[in-house]
Formats: C-alpha cells, structure tokens, sequence
RNA sequence: GCUCCCUUCGUCUAGUGGUCUAGGACGUCGCCCUCUCACGGCGGGAACAGGGGUUCGAGUCCCCUAGGGAGCGCCA
C-alpha cells in the first residue's frame, strides 16, 4: 500500500507553530514512507476563510520546504461531489433532512446545558416521513447503539460509543458541506490513507468513521498529535506568544532550527536533540509520541536557532541575513561579506534579526556614541594612543587581522596599557558601543577607510 | 454539566518490574577562559502529582483522588 497522508488546513486563522508541527509530521510521514504528500485548503467555511490566509499558508510550506506532491485542493472548489454524496445519503436513509431553525437549536442547548446535560441535538426531525417546506439541513443519522472502535498512531485503541453522539449537520442549509463531511468526502476521493492532524480532532473520528461506514467505504488509519500549549498552560493561540511561520522569519529564526524544535516537542530519539532533515524521516514514528500536550519554550528554540547559526555553512546563513538586511534597508555596498559576517556575529546571536542589528556598523557610519560607552572610553589620555594607532594602521602593508593585532598590541605595551584599555576606546570608535567581536576581527572586517576615520573622529569628541 | 484522554526537574524529555542513590537537553546559579559581548569548559540546584493496592521488588501494572487537556456548532 502506497501511504497518502494529507495537511489540510483552513484558512481561517494565522499558520502557527501548531498546524505547523502537524504540516511537518504529516509531510514526514510521507517522506520516510515514500508515500504521497497531499495539501488540501479547507476553505467551507465562507464566513472566515481569506484568500490571504490561504496565501500565508501556501509562503509558509514553501518556506520551509514541506513539498506536496498533490494539491493544493480546494474544498469551495468540490461542492457538485458533496451534492453528489449527500443525495446519496439521503436516498439511503443514512441521512435526513432537519427543518428546525437555528433558534430552537439554540434554544435547546440552552436548555440542556441549564439541566446540566450533555448539549445535542433532540432528533426531531429525524424521522419524519414527508419533505417539508422551507430551508433544511441535512443531518447524519447517528446509530443508536454499539460503538466505534480505531487504533489510534499515537493513543493505541480508543473506543467512542454511538449513543455518545449527535446526529450531525452534513450539509448546511444554503447547500454547503460541514467540515466533518467535506473532510471524509475528500478523504475518499483522494485515497487519503493516513490521516494526521491535532488532538482537538480525537472526538470527531468516530463521527467520521462512521459517515466512511454508511458510505462503505474503509477509513483510513489516524494518528492524533498531542496539542501545543503556551507557557500559561493553556492552548496555543495568538495571544500565547504563537507566532506565524511568516513571523518566525521576520525574527530571524531559521527553518531549520523552527522544524528541528517542532520535531522535538513531544517526541524524542533517545536524548538526542539535534536532528538533520533526513534523520528526521529516517527516525519519525507515531509511537515515540508523548500522548500528553507540550508546553512550548521559546528559549529553547532560540538555543536551536544559534546552533544553526553556528553550525550551518556560513554562505547558507548569508543568505538569511541577507533577507534581514534588506528588510532593514541596510546598504550594503563597500562592506564585507555577509559570510564573514556570519562568521564572526553567529556565536554572539540568538537570531538574524539580532545579528542584522548588531551588524550595522559594517556597513552603515557611526553616527554617535553610546554616551555611557563614549564617556566611559573616550578620555582625554587616551587620544595620543588612539592617534598613535591610527597613524600605525596607516601605514600597515596589509590590512589584516594579525597585522592589525600585532599594532594594537604594540602600541598598549608601549604605553605600559592592558590590552582592554586600549581595545574598548577603539570599540567605542568603531563600533558606537562597547560590544563586538573581538577588536582586531572587527577593524579587519569594517576596512582600512572606515576605521581610520572613525578614530579621527572619535580624537575629536568632546 | 457530560464524554474521552493525559500526569517524571521551571520547560522538552529518557525510562517499557530489579542495572534509578532517576539520565540528557533548554533555562537557571557558581567557577574557569577572556580586549567587550559572546562561544566554550567544569560544577551546583532542580522531578517520578497524592493515596491505596498487586509483587520478593514499582517511576514502570491496577484502583481512587487531585490537577491538566480535548470535545460537546448550520467552526474547522
């Protein structure tokens, strides 16, 4: 059997680390099976769906190289094959139509949540012999008894029973599919034979088997992922800190180290914490699975996202960076390489966004000081010194780190100096501040021109 | 309220009846390195939710309690 997993989200919301985790095991699943990766937009929901949402959806898979091998489907796109399905249904008796208004059901489950019931529908309509007139939905006739049993990827067994569950709305009444039923509809068509997708689903499989069942059709195998959830315990939403994917990005978090967490975050491979790509397909398993919700740690995302900074070629680095310079609008021209900038800035960042920050000074003028920094640094005495250095560096053949080490050195022990007292007023001049790599790696990196102007005006201060 | 599920350091987790005086990682604290900031190195503190069983033996099996999560829509 050739795998057929599917991430069908709807575009409804922001494209948060939650669905996103779920995009990535799906989309693993497929890979290590060699199966098939299907993206599907859930777009029923008309109300609320955005074709911008659908757009951030569609950046954010890119962006982080989930390849789908069919799709992307739309659902608003299908809506003759639900008709299809749904007449059916209907002419088997394994749906009917439901005449009530919107305000008796609302006024029902008022009800029933007043008498502390279990809030559903009271199957009024459900068998009544003859159509009416007016506007109806078509409900699921539920079985009245036995249960539904699956093996869960993730859980093992779980077992709902029928008198658990509600005769549910298939088909609303201006004619468009609810997501329970445009879900096993899809599912069908498409030969869906994996389904992975969140915890928050565990309660409307046995309502989808059993539309698969009246259907008789077989439902595919599924596997609940245990929910996210922010650091107050409560599920991740927007307000908890859970960012887009896009957002991710814009904070200089590389798609490396945002799908090596996610994959770590209730599941494990021993203690090991650092996963490639292809050992993420070689070792995922739905059994390694923590069936309990995870809190999610941003801190622990940024130590994963400086080991990448760190540890990826710096030229693939770069190339972020880039991303982030332009953002900024940072002119680059008469700089050095963005690589070694990297090079130097990678152990000193938790993200591009920090690096590019902090990496302005390569390129942009020093326009002022840290004024604690400058008072600090930039005394009186030590201006012969600076002018000393200055006038060194002038004359050096090759404008290079160890030339340039070698006459900072010289000229502190020249003037009986520790190396820091001489280092941090050159920072300051540099740089604008008392924080860089170390000095002589900074002059070499920012150029003979720059440096030697800076000094000049940093003798002048004050 | 009802149904289902979950419960090891602050957080992510290892652990599948003896090898657990419970291991790793992030964070945190201390020390070292040091021209700043970092990186790095070394070390410390920190958990089996509680109570009953079963067993020669329980973090590991069972039950109860507590806490947490999910769902109960003409949302997905």
């Amino acid at each position: 059997m050739i795998v057929r997993s599917r991430f069908a989200p709807s575009p409804t919301g922001s494209m948060h680390i939650g669905n996103l985790r779920t995009a990535l095991y799906a989309w693993l699943y497929a890979r290590k099976t060699k199966g098939v990766f299907i993206l599907r937009i859930e777009d029923t929901d008309r109300e609320r769906s955005t074709d911008q949402a659908i757009q951030v959806i569609l950046d954010s898979m890119q962006l982080l190289n989930l390849t789908y091998d069919e799709g992307p489907f739309y659902q608003t796109k299908r809506m003759d094959r639900y008709r299809e399905i749904t007449d059916q249904l209907l002419k088997t008796g394994h749906a009917y139509r439901c005449y009530c208004s919107k305000e008796r059901l609302e006024a029902l489950r008022a009800d029933q949540m007043k008498n502390k019931q279990k809030p559903r529908y009271d199957r009024c309509c459900r068998d009544l012999k003859e159509k009416k007139e007016g506007s109806f939905v078509a409900r699921f006739r539920t079985p009245d008894e036995g249960s539904i049993k699956f093996d869960d990827g993730v859980r093992g067994l779980v077992e709902f029973q029928n008198s658990e569950l509600d005769d549910l709305v298939l088909v609303r009444s201006d004619g468009v599919p609810t997501y329970n039923f445009a879900v096993v509809v899809d599912d069908v068509d498409m030969k869906v034979t994996h389904v992975i997708r969140g915890a928050d689903h565990i309660n409307n499989t046995p309502r989808q088997i059993n539309i698969f069942n009246a259907l008789g059709m077989r439902p595919p195998i599924y596997a609940h992922l245990p929910m996210i959830l922010g650091n107050d315990g409560k599920r991740l939403s927007k307000r908890h800190g859970a960012l887009g994917v896009l957002q991710y990005r814009e904070e200089g978090i590389l798609p490396a180290a945002l799908l090596n967490y996610l994959m770590r975050l209730g599941w494990s491979h021993g203690d090991q914490e650092i996963f490639s790509m292809e050992e993420m397909i070689e070792f995922f398993d739905f059994n390694k699975l923590q069936k309990s919700p995870a809190t999610f740690d941003p801190d622990k995302l940024s130590w994963l996202n400086q080991h990448y900074l760190k540890t990826l070629p710096t030229e693939v680095v770069a190339k972020e960076l880039q991303w982030q310079m332009d953002q900024k609008q940072i002119d680059m021209s008469g700089g050095p390489l963005l690589a070694e900038v990297v090079r130097v800035q990678a152990e000193r960042c938790k993200t591009l966004n920090e690096m590019a920050e902090k990496s302005r000074y390569f390129y942009e003028e020093v326009t002022q000081y840290d004024e604690q920094a400058a008072s600090k640094h930039l005394t009186p005495d030590i201006k012969p010194v600076l002018q000393e250095i200055a006038t060194q560096l002038a004359q050096l053949p090759a404008w290079e780190k160890e030339a340039i080490h070698q006459v900072i050195i010289a000229v502190s022990e020249a003037h009986q100096l520790k190396l820091g007292k001489v280092a941090q007023p050159i920072r300051v001049a540099v740089t604008g501040n008392t924080i860089s790599p170390p000095i002589d790696e900074t002059l070499a990196l920012i150029g003979r021109e720059k440096t030697l102007k800076r000094l000049q005006r940093a003798m002048i201060y004050k």
